[in-house]
RNA sequence: GGGCGUGUAGCUCAGCGGGAGAGCGCCCGCUUCACACGCGGGAGGUCACUGGUUCGAUCCCAGUCACGCCCACCA
């Protein structure tokens, strides 16, 4: 006989059911308290991956939790066009045919990125029906959607109006490789050796030289200028003169500015605005001319003169060459230090002047920090709140036009004589002159600009729908530590903006699954580990389980014993179910429980319940999860299913029947918003069903067995103070069988006599330290003391009584 | 440079002021009529290190070391 729970095809099949029979719909018209949940939108490129399961899994459960609580639910599923990643798996795929974005043009771009979304772009939606997801699956939205790009436009618009979105030329972040502007959170600094150059610059005046030190020769070519700090003594005196810099023999001003450090180098910094962002901001504090030397591909460009073309690296070596020539290069040293890079492609970023939109976030901040000041949004766990905070409280503007092909596209116009129109749809005419020559800005929006708008956008915002109307705000945002700032921060800035109201009061941050070794899990590095083998391996049910256990506060290696774990509780579930539906298939519900053995399952329930509602309400899985086990197997496998076997023999014993069928029933809803699946499976079994126990009311604390979960809760505080002290306060005879179960392992000890004379032997030892100890007799508190005295005594009775 | 987190049994992790725990792995015994993805028993830890607070510290405080992450315009 096959005594394994197999979850293959039990899974797919319940899966199909609920969807089919329509129970993960949501309706805003339905009664109920509204509890909604936004799917963090995946990439449209996007393929299941540790993160994705997990935060399903966590998002499931409270999505199911509340279900069964009466809520009226939704849980938005979507997906994000995901501007840059989107574009460049394009762009690789064009690679294979040895062609690029250029050589197909804008539009054949954006349409074959189209077709190609059509054929693999809602993968990660049907992996996630695999994990049992309980998405509202009919309500799948992008990012690009008509209805979403209209809620763009309107954003675009409306903070283009309050002048918080405006167009500048200003260093910006550049990838030469992705050939776009990009922000400053999409930058990694990554830590490099490098070359710090010594390069003497003299001075006009022909009265010597002062010397900087830089690790970007090549730059020199843009310098206009040198500071020092005005309060550097040794530099004093040259403040106001000119300096030449080398080889272009360009005169420069050499100025005061207290962003110079006098500890680094020599204490004078070449200003570079054109290529450095702190240079650029002294620049223009103080009128220096922005020169360009490098092009948008990272390369010298024409006004580099005789480097034109060169790489910097090749500029830099013949550079280095020349000052040495003419003994202007004082030295060079190994230094290392950390360097931007792009976060998609990873091409080191090119700080460039040129022209992009920026919004300027101050005044779409200072609502969003009070919401989390005063705890109108919280962070769980509490301490992301200082992380948002003190970023948002230093926030700087954001640039947010992309020189990508793949997204929203700016909705400005432009006539001949350079004035801006902003509109959600195409203008007749300038706004400012009139003119009907108008053209339309080639960049297109951040993705993250898009996105911010998630919570709201897919219920179907600018509209007034039923829908919005229901579920705004939302109820949780849960994703990962990595962005914060990136979408958590954006979503409460916009939500409050245009709704007027905070999006979700609550922030789930997860743990970051690694893989086994430690590393971080990626594709590239070949440490993934794809969720879906797992579910077809161990099943939907147990990878919940063993992510959900995962999921502690912290950083976790991704481990497939938590999993096994999950699959074990399943199948013990699944026998022990067995066990009491072949006794008590025809058992009728609603008994009175009769022995201590039932009250007392029954009030272990109860305790579990109200434990997971604690910690569900706080976002903390894993102590649940593992209540959820000890629970299953400690009291309902191990003492209470082991305890009333013996009654199944007698066929009039109804009582145990009925009462096996309640105590079942209950430990199958507790467990239902883990593991969806095996619990329904048995539910469909039970003879005492009425619904699907995924829309099964969750339980309530039972008046019947209030006096029994009272009657628990003082023997196991009984039992911690006996442990204590040795002091038993007086329990009834029920309470004392009860006792007798909490403590059974004990119990069962007490047979060998070895045992347990050892166990009095170390508590005698014990015992007597502590009152052999005069600080501890002069300073614990009497009762202590006594007690202590009192169990001293009884234990030397006890082992005296053993060993004769 | 600033901030956060982590260091507990061979492995992965719970616990966080008075008995040091779980799962896996390991050893011994069990095909006991729900379950060998099981049942019973067992070995295995100066709870990173150093100080402090306390009658008492794995747990609180300070510092040290190691690892990880986030933020950052010292060239």
């Amino acid at each position: 006989m096959d005594t394994l729970y197999n979850p293959d095809g039990v899974e797919e099949r319940w899966q199909q059911a609920w969807e089919a029979e329509g129970l993960y719909n949501a309706d805003p018209d339905a009664p109920g308290e509204p509890y909604c949940i936004a799917l963090p939108p995946p990439n449209v490129t996007g393929e299941l991956h540790m993160g994705h399961a997990l935060n399903a899994s966590i998002q499931d459960l409270l999505i199911r939790w509340h279900r069964m609580r009466g809520f009226n639910v939704l849980w938005q599923p979507g997906y994000d066009h995901a501007g840059i990643a989107t574009q460049n798996v394009i762009e690789k795929e064009l690679a294979k045919e040895s062609l690029t974005r250029h050589d197909l043009g804008r539009d054949a771009f954006v349409a074959r990125t189209w077709e190609w979304l059509e054929l693999y772009g809602g993968i990660i939606l049907g992996q996630l029906r695999r994990l049992g997801a309980s998405l509202d699956y009919r309500r799948e939205r992008m990012t690009m959607d008509e209805a979403y790009v209209r809620a763009v436009l309107r954003w675009f618009v409306h903070l283009y109006d309050k002048g918080w979105l405006y167009r500048a030329n200003r260093i910006v972040n550049w990838c030469p490789r992705c050939e776009s502007a990009i922000s400053d959170l999409e930058v990694n600094h990554i830590e490099e050796d490098d070359t710090l150059t010594w390069i003497r610059y003299p001075l006009a005046d022909g009265s010597g030289h002062l010397t900087i030190a830089t690790v970007r020769p090549s730059t020199m070519l843009a310098d206009t200028g040198v500071a020092v700090n005005p309060a550097d003594d040794r530099y004093r005196d040259l403040v106001g003169k000119e300096a030449i810099v080398p080889i272009v023999e360009r005169r420069v001003p050499i100025i005061a500015d207290e962003r110079v450090e006098m500890e680094f180098g020599t204490g004078a910094l070449k200003i570079t605005p054109g290529h450095d962002p702190m240079d650029f901001e002294i620049g223009r504090d103080h009128g220096l001319e922005e020169l360009t030397v490098i092009g948008l591909d990272a390369r010298m460009n024409e006004a580099a003169g005789e480097f034109a073309g060169l790489t910097q690296e090749e500029a830099n070596e013949r550079i280095v060459a020349r000052l040495g020539e003419q003994g202007l290069l004082e030295k060079q040293e190994p230094y290392r230090h950390a360097v931007g890079h792009c976060d998609r492609c990873g091409t080191r970023i090119e700080p460039l002047v040129t022209l992009q939109w920026w919004c300027d976030m101050k005044e779409l901040a200072a609502p969003a920090i009070e919401a989390v000041r005063d705890r109108r949004t919280r962070f769980f766990p509490d301490r992301y709140t200082d992380v948002y905070l003190n970023w948002m409280e230093k926030i700087r503007p954001w640039c947010v036009s992309r020189q990508l092909w793949w997204g929203h596209r700016i909705p400005v116009w432009y006539c001949p004589d350079g004035h801006i129109t902003a509109a959600e749809e195409q203008p007749g005419a300038c706004g400012e002159c009139g003119s009907t020559e108008l053209t339309q800005d080639e960049d297109v929006l951040d993705t993250w600009f898009s996105s911010a708008l998630w919570p709201f956008a897919t219920l179907g915002w600018p509209e007034q729908t039923p829908e919005l109307e229901t579920w705004y705000p939302n109820d949780v945002s849960s994703t990962d530590r990595g962005i914060i700032f990136l979408w958590e921060a954006r979503m409460q800035m916009a939500g409050i903006e245009l709704m007027g109201e905070i999006p979700f009061p609550g922030i789930n941050i997860h743990s970051t699954i690694n893989a086994p070794d430690g590393r971080r899990m990626s594709k590239s590095l070949g440490t993934g580990i794809n969720p879906l083998d797992t579910v077809d391996e161990y099943g939907a049910d147990a990878t919940r389980y063993g992510l959900l256990k995962m999921s502690s506060t912290q950083d976790v290696r991704f481990n497939v014993g938590m999993i096994e774990e999950g699959r074990k509780l399943a199948n013990k579930l699944w026998n022990v179910a067995r066990l009491i539906l072949s006794n008590a298939a025809d058992a009728r519900p609603a008994a009175e429980p009769r022995d201590v053995e039932e009250r007392w399952i029954l009030a272990r329930l109860d305790a579990t319940r109200e434990l997971l509602e604690e910690s569900w309400g706080r976002f903390e899985f894993a102590p649940a999860v593992n209540a959820l086990y000890r629970v299953t197997f400690d009291d309902f496998c191990d003492w209470y299913a082991e305890a009333i076997k013996p009654r199944f023999q007698d066929p009039a014993d109804t009582v145990v029947r009925s009462t096996a069928l309640a105590a079942l029933e209950r430990l199958l809803i507790l467990l239902h918003p883990v593991m969806p699946h095996v619990t329904e499976e048995i539910w469909s079994q039970l003879p005492t069903r009425q619904t699907r126990l995924i829309v099964r009311p969750w339980l309530e604390a039972d008046p019947r067995f209030a006096a029994d979960a009272a009657a628990l809760q003082r023997v196991q505080e009984a039992a911690v103070m006996f442990r204590r002290s040795g002091v038993l306060p007086p329990l009834d005879e029920d309470e004392q069988r009860i006792l007798q179960a909490v403590e059974r392992r004990q119990v069962a000890a007490d047979g060998d006599p070895t045992v347990e004379i050892e166990r009095l032997r170390k508590e005698i030892q014990r015992a007597e330290g502590m009152l052999g100890n005069e600080r501890f007799v002069e300073r614990a508190p009497a009762d202590v003391v006594e007690a202590e005295r009192e169990k001293l005594a009884r234990y030397r009775r006890e082992l005296e009584a053993l060993t004769g």
